[in-house]
DNA sequence: GCGTGTCAGCTTTTT
DNA sequence: GCTGACACGC
């Protein structure tokens, strides 16, 4: 059916280009994936390549799989030998095999930003940094910011904006790289960066995948930063052979490095380059395609584009304001329901600027019933359990891992707690491994004295602490010792298993007896099931492997929730590249979108406002815009005014719906009257019923019956005041529930 | 050394 | 409203 016959003019010429530089300027919703997708088939399809010279980029690992089995449809034959991936995972496999020529061990392990915080709250502590002065997250992002930029280590010292002396930020930055160096350890960033230098060094290796990859191709192009684009210039120095796609209006990744100028001067870099413009937007309706035109209208600096598409007409805009969230939530619910209710596959998305927001909304869902999904921001791998099972696989795999040995040398507790610690980070270093070159150290049979694993060797051989320690670090040095070579014989979820088990994990759980504990005890065996699953479908699968997986897992790689739920919640960034029937964009406020973090700063909210091009263009043929006149921030109600991008649309597209909870001086048109447009109450539904800040909380007593909207009728246990509110355990048919007075919308019974 | 409880700080967006 | 850091008692 996909066939290029099925392709406009545009799309066919892209396609259909073999040698030579590409650039497909592609606006929101003109088919640029089938684009990608069919120009991959048909270089194949005539001979143009092998499926190992192809390269194709994107930026998460659901993109990349969703263009490989696209292409693999489309072309019958196997296609596990091209290369689909993402910039990160890219750079991994390439210094898996290519380390040594940049002084890392091919066992480097990969810190993802929970073992990047742990680093840097270690390194803030020894170079005695009150945290209080520098919070850890902050130096990091001064620190990545610098790396995805690429600006001289030595331009920190001048940031002058920093509430710490620029010469400070730079000591950390030198000790925090070099605490990754003798962790044999690389962060997100170096993973781009490391990879940029070994092509950089190493001619061999230049010439080995540049001559290799006869095509590359780029997916979302305008979202690429410094190391990328370079990365990708010596890719493709030898064929030239470069095709990237992406759409200047939709950069949203600024604050991650993203450079948009990589784009706009493709043709500067390559003046022989053949640009194709898609115009036709195939998604939306006129009526989305005008509104989201008018909104990215405001932009400055911006080429203006004529987008089109020939589904004339159709719904008009909807705009909600409830009082609060919760009536935002409620509206929500009632909407994206009608969707389940149509049946079919169609797909309702509700989308947000920031995770805190979907709470509300999943409290909504579940208590009307309604499945969901929640694409991102789930964080499964992220749990403490979760990360203690990936320590100990870390620290197996390479012992010089100080963030993971230090993470788990007390999990479960084994009697080597602060004291213990502090003794053995105090042992003196080994005369030689100071001015040993890390790659010789590192190469060498030894590790580097100055590794935590090291002292514990030391410490255990010497008997250089008490008699207790000693014992309580020998057994630690013996399990990481038997699980290395137990991991090196069994199978990968196997060795998991073990790990679990003979680190005694597992028991430690079980003997707690508590839900929390079970909870645990799920996760871990749903760690083991991916692994049996990552060995089913890898052709090779190893422990280094998968670990790297999870690693480079990205945030919307992860899901949680129904799996054929048909109401999909999700921030606004991960919905980048989908598409819905209906979509719900929620929290248009000031401040939270656009976000008070971009206020007074015109490139930010410019940003912001790109971003909110992004969300209206996911919209087929329905979307709706909510807000709440008031928001629970940090537990506190604060006012909000609507969102400026609600003025953006024009007012003729909309239609207005305002709770009939407002208050008068809550309505957005009875104030600077610069809002249009008609108001009206929401048909066919009965007014919200909410808490006021000062309502009382009625009194309740032990042995009462209440009913909640959930969890049906129950029996109160315990009673416990709390300043302004009552804590209550509550005996329901589902079990016990620790609830809040004044939410927990209890009646009596 | 370990487990529990209290309090503060916190939230953009993510590879 | 949740998480992590620290303080306290055993």
């Amino acid at each position: 059916m996909d066939s290029l016959s099925s392709l406009n003019p545009q799309q066919r010429t892209a396609a259909e280009h073999v040698n030579g530089p590409l650039l497909i300027l592609a606006g929101a919703g003109s088919g640029k994936t089938r684009v990608i997708v069919q120009r991959i088939a048909h270089l194949l399809a005539e001979g143009h390549a092998r499926p190992e010279e192809l390269l194709a980029v994107t930026f998460t690992n659901k993109a990349a799989e969703e263009m490989r089995s696209r292409v693999q449809s489309l072309v019958g034959d196997d296609c596990s030998a091209l290369w689909v991936s993402t910039f990160h995972a890219l750079c991994a496999r390439l210094l898996r095999r290519e380390a040594p020529a940049i002084g890392f061990t091919r066992d480097f392990v990969i810190y993802d930003s929970a073992d990047q915080l742990a680093l840097m709250k270690q390194v803030l502590r020894e170079l005695h940094v009150d945290d209080g002065l520098l919070q850890p997250r902050a130096a990091l992002s001064r620190i990545s910011n610098a790396k995805n930029t690429m600006e001289a280590r030595s331009s920190l010292a001048e940031s002058a904006a920093w509430s710490l002396r620029g010469e400070e930020l730079v000591k950390i930055y030198d000790r925090y790289t070099a605490a990754l160096r003798e962790a044999n350890a690389l962060d997100f960033d170096d993973l781009l960066l490391k990879t940029v230098e070994l092509f950089d060094t190493s001619d061999a290796v230049r010439t080995r995948y540049s001559s290799r990859f006869r095509f590359v191709m780029v997916d979302e192009y305008q979202d690429t930063n410094r190391p990328q684009y370079l990365l990708i210039q010596h890719l493709t120095a030898r064929h030239r052979n470069l095709c990237v796609v992406g759409d200047p209006d939709q950069s949203i990744y600024k604050w991650r490095g993203a450079d948009v100028r990589n784009i706009l001067d493709f043709e500067r870099d390559y003046p022989d380059a053949a640009v194709v413009q898609l115009e036709q937007n195939y998604r939306s309706t006129q009526m989305i395609l005008d509104a989201a035109t008018a909104v990215i209208r405001q932009n400055r600096h911006r080429t203006p584009k004529r987008l089109w598409t020939d589904r004339k007409g159709g719904a008009r805009i909807v705009h909600f304001r409830g009082a609060d969230e919760l009536e935002e939530a409620a509206f929500i619910t009632r909407t994206t329901r009608s969707v389940v209710a149509e049946g079919g596959d169609a797909v309702a998305a509700v989308l947000y600027r920031t995770n805190a927001q979907s709470r509300v909304i999943e409290d909504a869902l579940m208590r009307e019933g309604v499945p969901y999904r929640i694409v991102g921001g789930v964080r499964f791998y992220e749990r403490k359990e979760v990360r203690d099972a990936l320590a100990y696989l870390k620290l197996i795999l390479n012992p010089l891992d100080d963030v993971s040995l230090r993470r788990i040398i007390n999990v479960p507790a084994r009697g080597v707690g602060k004291g213990v610690m502090d003794q053995l980070e105090r042992l003196p270093v080994e005369h030689d491994s100071h001015d040993t070159p890390l790659l010789a150290d590192a190469l060498a049979d030894e590790p580097p004295a100055t590794s935590l694993w090291a002292k514990v060797g030391r410490a255990v051989d010497g008997r250089l602490l008490t008699t207790r320690a000693t014992a309580a670090l020998r057994a630690f040095r013996e399990l990481i010792e038997s699980l290395g070579e137990m991991a090196k014989r069994e199978s990968l979820s196997v060795a998991i298993s073990r790990v679990l088990d003979q680190s005694g994990y597992i028991t430690d759980l079980r003997e707690e007896r508590s839900e929390e504990a079970q909870g645990r005890l799920d996760n871990l065996m749903e760690l083991v099931s991916a692994a049996r699953e990552f060995e089913m479908r890898e052709p090779e699968p190893s422990l280094a492997g998968f670990v790297d997986r999870l690693s480079l897992l990205s945030d919307v790689d992860e899901e949680a929730g129904s799996r054929d739920a048909r109401i999909w919640l999700m921030t606004m960034h991960a919905a980048k590249g989908l598409e819905f029937p209906l979509v719900v964009i929620s929290g248009l406020e000031e401040g939270l979108f656009p976000h008070s973090r971009a206020n007074g700063d015109d490139a930010e909210l410019d940003e912001e406002r790109r971003l909110c091009y992004v969300a209206m263009t996911r919209a087929r043929s329905r979307l709706v815009l909510t807000g709440a006149a008031r928001r629970r921030v940090f537990g506190e109600y604060q006012r909000t005014e609507p969102s400026r991008f609600l003025d953006e649309v024009p007012s003729e597209l909309v239609d207005r719906i305002e709770s009939p909870t407002l208050s008068g001086y809550q309505r957005a048109d009875s104030g600077s009257g610069s809002r249009k447009g008609r108001y009206r109450s929401e048909p066919e539904h009965v007014p919200f019923s909410y808490e006021d800040e000062d309502q009382s909380v009625t009194p309740v007593r032990i042995g009462a019956r209440v009913r909640h909207p959930t969890f049906g009728v129950g029996t109160v246990l315990s009673v416990e005041p709390l300043t302004d509110d009552l804590k209550l355990v509550v005996r329901f048919g589902v079990g016990a529930k620790t609830l809040r007075a004044k939410y927990a919308k209890l009646e009596p019974a």
